[in-house]
DNA sequence: TTGTGATTGCTATGAGCAACAACAATCGCT
DNA sequence: AGCGATTGTTGTTGCTCATAGCAATCACAA
């Protein structure tokens, strides 16, 4: 393919990366993108694949109890576990009148382990990418402005 | 306000704080969060920010210019400098046939300098969160990520 | 000078994600 | 029995991003 820099290398003047909060922003959008391409392979999102491990760890738990886990409003779960449950990949066991009970299917657990190997794999390329005397300060740093 | 604790604090198991990915996500969800509300209160979003002060430090710079450096694909410059234009903030002056200069009104400026202000301060609170000898890991290791 | 290909700005459209308000049914506790 | 809180749900809105397509313009070479 043809190398476009018949322009010469846009040197702009920009003190944004400076910025930690840009950065933090900006890894935490290229770190998505490429998971999610990733994870596009199982037809899985992120959202999906976090529910899917959640519930896998969590056998019976609630999609309000999803929700508060992860930060999504319940409102916002309905759409998210339909999905899920339209593919196969958990079931629906009323516990109460009110409440239901979330489990992954046989596949839906095949599908989750396939989706964990993959993000360990990402996790660990991540990682890779970090000069080493910074890495094991990443996580720590991470935590505090979030937990 | 009510402490509502009445129920025990859920002891879900979560796997997922453990993943530098997954942290990633939620600290920058948290400080977007964080820094959309203090922007706000100049009725400005993070990306409104960000070209501002782009256009600031780049007079006459172009759309696609601005684009490229930003990752923000042509289409969807233009309601974004709408708004702006719209909201008197910049101004547009034709370079080209085809090409167009942006500029900063005085009053977008001035808009700008509180913007920059206001984002200083939040990026000093976002680094003192986190502790002494993590700190100045954080945006190297971060660089490394997207850079 | 006249093509040809690339660039610029724009319209339109759709997907994903999240916030909010509102509702009926149900539960926990008094 | 009754009251407040919780649950799952519907519907709406807004922001962000991706895609496809279009007309006008520019740069460069034949």
């Amino acid at each position: 393919m043809s190398n476009n820099n018949r322009y010469p290398r846009c040197t702009m003047r920009d003190p944004l990366p400076s910025l930690p909060g840009y950065s933090l922003r900006r890894a935490a959008n290229a770190a998505a993108a490429e998971l999610a391409s990733r994870l596009g392979e199982l037809n899985l999102r992120q959202v999906d694949a976090s529910l899917l491990i959640l519930i896998g760890e969590n056998p019976d738990v609630t999609a309000s109890a999803l929700g508060r886990q992860l930060d999504i409003q319940r409102a916002n779960m309905v759409p998210l576990l339909k999905r899920l449950e339209d593919a196969g990949l958990i079931e629906r066991k009323a516990i109460d009148g009110k409440s239901q009970g979330l489990t992954l299917t046989a596949q839906g657990a095949e599908i989750t382990q396939q989706a964990r190997t993959m993000i360990e794999r990402f996790e660990a390329e991540l990682l890779a990418r970090i000069p080493a005397q910074h890495r094991d300060h990443l996580l720590p740093a991470l935590d505090a402005l979030w937990r």
